[in-house]
DNA sequence: ATGCTACATGAGCATATAGTCATAAAACTA
DNA sequence: TAGTTTTATGACTATATGCTCATGTAGCAT
């Protein structure tokens, strides 16, 4: 009998196999929807920081802290650097560093104006 | 005594008020969050449509495609449109209908390549 | 060796949310 | 009117995950 990949129900172009990748994309964008995370990627898209530096920037707890960045090196959004007794962390993806800073510095201070965030986002993708 | 927001701690520059943004953003980002939202987003990212099509395209139930459009629709990222018996729903955010074209269309014929998603995003943010 | 600092991690809790089933509401059809 | 189709929603379950407390581990200092 076929052992192939099952093949698509009449003839929809291969749609079925399009579900790892929403998948996988919905877990990439999911790194980036936790206000926490955020906040630490705002800390070290920049700078280089150790982890106690990032605590103390964020006021997260250094638990919480430590268990993101575990969660973003592993998927491979942040490097990870021993240095003596310290760990220096860094946003390595450039998308990732890129959504930071422009999230943090250029709608910081809109905030005020109460405009929708939708319109603030869009401003960040008509700049890109 | 002061009524003011609370002076922020030491000489930061107004860090605590970044608190509502990026909470703000990341409920943003947690609407692309979900393989069903990204599915349904890239449903209806082109061509407008009612329920029952974007039910018979996404394979997902019709209570859950209507909860997922209820909420996108409340964050204001899809329009409503009710036309007889039928409702029609469309993708109103560009930044929106750009990621799902993006994801759905350029990267769907690379996934047996099998390259980390990273590269993936890496690619979508180059070509903006 | 003892203690201190820096970071990580197991266990547990609390909450958020994706999904389902049943049902309601609205509009069309016979 | 009765029945069908289309969409929405209340109630519930199951799972994921953000957070904390306590503890472990590694390196440094005295």
């Amino acid at each position: 009998m076929n052992t192939d990949k099952p093949l698509p129900v009449s003839n929809e172009p291969a749609k079925a196999d399009l579900d790892p990748v929403f998948t996988a994309v919905a877990k990439y964008f999911g790194l980036l929807a936790e206000p926490t995370r955020l906040k630490i990627l705002h800390s070290i898209c920049d700078t280089e920081r150790q982890v106690s530096a990032i605590v103390g920037e964020t006021g997260a707890s250094q638990t919480n802290v430590s268990r993101h960045l575990s969660l973003m090196h592993q998927a491979g959004v942040v490097t990870r650097r021993k240095d003596r007794n310290a760990v220096f962390y860094k946003v390595s993806d450039p998308v990732f560093a890129d959504v930071c800073r422009t999230v943090c510095i250029q709608i910081a201070g809109r905030i005020e104006e109460r405009r929708p965030l939708r319109d603030e986002l869009l401003d960040f993708a008509a700049r890109h």
